[in-house]
DNA sequence: TTTAATCTGTGAACGTAAACACAAGTTGAA
DNA sequence: TTCAACTTGTGTTTACGTTCACAGATTAAA
């Protein structure tokens, strides 16, 4: 395939049908067009053969996709193919809920360490795993961990993050409700589902 | 102004203004350019003045814009101007964390009802709300709700969608891993902390 | 009152993504 | 082997959003 510019909207969509796919391979399904996939979250056919298309031509025509083989080239293209671990900080209400997440595993995530700064909560375990104290952020170099969660007070997550990075953090999933600032190099998404849901009325006809 | 079309991303980027404003707000600013608003997200500053400019004109050449007068239009346009009622459903880990979630308020969110089908839950209170029992969910059509939020597990999210929508819910926030199907009127945001995480990768150079 | 500096609002140019349409590959039945 | 049904991959067209560049409004200082 000739080199062409690959849309960023593109590389978002990729994990949506990863996830479809990895649900069809549980079913035991074994191929799966491009229509059954687009039914599948609404969208279609012709973008999800495009946005493909981009990467290479994984399919059959006449046939369509093999699940298993598809997923497979996916996950390569989204770097999921080895698994990734992940650091969490702020081990509060909205930590243990990600901790306890299962969602995480389908896509080979593991958050394999925890940190806090209050001393009620270092020492404790979540999930079989132990908060440690995040002035010893650095234990983290040992492992080898390139993301990391933010879940702390919005006062505390440019600090965290700073920390994180430091610690050659690659990526970061912020839940605090704030811009934080890293390095170019370092891929950060903020998520504030209040934010998301101030999405909505716009979309509701006053009453 | 002319009509135009509006750009669903100047939709969805304006939740994100307003959230600066507030804060400026606070902050006792009475004045703020495009240009430190555009600042504080890393964006430009003419994709704000153009965003504002797809709904009339609210700022003055060689100032700014008021503060407090923007924030007002701005919660104006995404009819956020009268504080919307929500009701959750599933009051689990995340339905917790849910409720405890101070950032609602803002955007003048209130969650004013909560529902299970454990037994063991109803009747409990969080956050001095008391835990409902989901097949009276038809209560909440004495109170004017307009906003669902899904925090169940996966296989009764579709389920639950359908009672929200029988109850003339206009607008839902799923937590569940999954797509659900409603009539066109009604919106659905999906979010999934998983699969935002699974676009980071991508971006990380594999070691 | 004049001038310089500042900042908004927006038409127009530009670039990118979505949608389309179809050639070409595949399968299975006749 | 032929044909019909099906499905992919992609060049092209169309639609849309972003960026640009500047006219015009406002302010403060001279
Ligand atoms: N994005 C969302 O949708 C969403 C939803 C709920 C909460 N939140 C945000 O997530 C954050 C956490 O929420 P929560 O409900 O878990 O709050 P919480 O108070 O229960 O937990 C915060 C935890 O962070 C720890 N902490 C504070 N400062 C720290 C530091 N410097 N280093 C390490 N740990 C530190 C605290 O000890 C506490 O355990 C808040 O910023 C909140 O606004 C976001
Ligand atoms: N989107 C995300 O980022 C994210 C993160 C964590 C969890 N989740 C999802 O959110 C959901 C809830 O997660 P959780 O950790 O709170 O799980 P949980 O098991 O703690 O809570 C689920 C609650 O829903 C209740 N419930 C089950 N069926 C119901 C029904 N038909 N009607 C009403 N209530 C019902 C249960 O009694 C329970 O209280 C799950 O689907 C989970 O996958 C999503």
């Amino acid at each position: 395939m000739r080199y062409r510019k690959i849309p960023d909207e593109a590389v978002w969509r990729l994990p949506m049908y990863l996830r479809g796919l990895l649900l069809s391979l549980e079913k035991s399904q074994e191929t799966i067009s491009s229509q059954e996939l687009a039914d599948f979250f609404g969208v279609h056919p012709w973008q999800i053969r495009k946005d493909f298309s981009y990467f290479g031509a994984f399919g059959t025509p006449g046939v369509g996709y093999k699940v298993k083989k598809l997923s497979t080239q996916i996950k390569k293209i989204l770097n999921l193919h080895v698994s990734h671990k992940a650091v969490l900080v702020g081990a509060g209400n909205l930590g243990a809920v990600i901790l306890a997440y299962p969602g995480f595993k389908i896509y080979g995530f593991e958050i394999t360490a925890v940190f806090d700064n209050n001393p009620q909560k270092i020492g404790q375990k979540i999930e079989n795993i132990s908060i440690k104290d995040v002035s010893k952020l650095s234990l983290i170099k040992r492992q080898k961990i390139d993301l990391g969660i933010i879940a702390v007070p919005r006062k505390a997550a440019q600090e965290v993050a700073d920390r994180l990075v430091e610690m050659g953090i690659k990526g970061i999933l912020n839940f605090s409700p704030c811009r934080i600032n890293v390095p170019k190099k370092v891929k950060v998404i903020t998520i504030d589902i209040a934010m998301d849901l101030a999405r909505l009325p716009y979309y509701i006809p006053s009453s």
